[in-house]
DNA sequence: ACCTGAACACCGTTCAAGT
DNA sequence: ACCTGAACACCGTTCAAGT
């Protein structure tokens, strides 16, 4: 399976050493053939991304918080998040490479995908504030979740190297810390 | 000046469109002698990225909020951060695509620009927590911005075309009056 | 001192031609 | 039906050679 090459490529070389070129040919075929598989580099990269997104779901599922209190499962679940990125960083990092071109949308499978990952989110959230409604609790899942994605981002790219740093997981924790004490008042 | 026609050549065909090629033709000059001036095409794009973070630092400055409170201040500074991303969408992008490689961290010179734009969040967050600690205001700075970047790069990035979704400044302002909220308390 | 030209080892993508 | 080979238009980087 062409993936399963691009996968260890990306492993093995950096997500800058992803090339259909070198796909092709690990897989015995050649760059002609690739492109009766894919569209484009851009859609292999997108099919890539798809199993990068179902592998760090099953990673979270399999490794749920031990304690009911939902604060610790939260801190627990962007402990889990921030250790996909940082085992598996060249596919973590694929998977936001990418920029759609021109404004065309993602596709729906790969939304769903990622609904599925917020989800998570969402359930480890939902205990902290029945009186909320379920639209605002999804809401509050995303906005919580891109602020623990930026930090972790900005941490694997060195931009948080600056003087009197925390961890990212000190990071991670200040902010569901403070942003759960708001989100419950 | 070779960085003024990287930054019309990002600017007009997109973060991907920039080459040593293109930019050496673009002066006038062969791909050789820029060789002369830039180590490599990735120092090339540190030294580009360290004048965009000039130019957003000067954006942020230039439009400061029109209230003195400080949440108003905050969701005012959050906004133009967005506007900036939205505005220069390909230089901003430039910002955050180079990885170090290999762990060798960015230099002074850079840390102290990336120091001087966070600064202006600290200074905003200032006034609202002033029994808290100077390092602890820097850490809270950081923390909330990293957030407010993930929120920004996630919508840039179409990662939250998810059905039921907030605008970008709706997430932000949803961030940070939670995380005010605890870090207030 | 400053710059070029040409080379090297790569790219993504296409498509006539082969089996 | 499936695959190749070769071509096209690009890359980043280096370095002997020119002025």
């Amino acid at each position: 399976m062409a993936l399963e090459a691009a996968e260890s490529l990306v492993t093995t070389e950096g997500y800058k050493g992803l090339s259909t070129r070198k796909v092709a040919s690990a897989i015995g075929y050649t760059v002609g053939t690739l492109y009766l598989v894919f569209d484009s580099q851009e859609d292999l990269v997108l099919q890539l991304n798809g199993r990068t997104l179902d592998a760090l779901y099953e990673w979270l599922r399999a490794r749920p918080a031990l304690s009911g209190d939902p604060g610790n499962n939260l801190r627990h679940l962007a402990e889990t998040y921030i250790a996909y990125a940082n085992t598996e960083t060249a596919r973590w990092n694929v998977l936001f490479e990418y920029i759609a071109a021109e404004g065309n949308d993602l596709p729906d499978w790969y939304l769903a995908k990622l609904s599925k990952v917020f989800g998570l989110v969402e359930a480890a959230l939902k205990p902290l504030a029945d009186h909320r409604g379920e639209q605002e609790i999804q809401q509050a899942a995303r906005v919580l979740w891109a602020g623990v994605h930026g930090i972790c981002t900005l941490k694997i790219r060195h931009r948080m190297d600056l003087a009197g740093g925390q961890t990212t997981e000190q990071m991670a924790h200040m902010l569901i810390d403070n942003f759960m004490l708001g989100f419950q008042a």
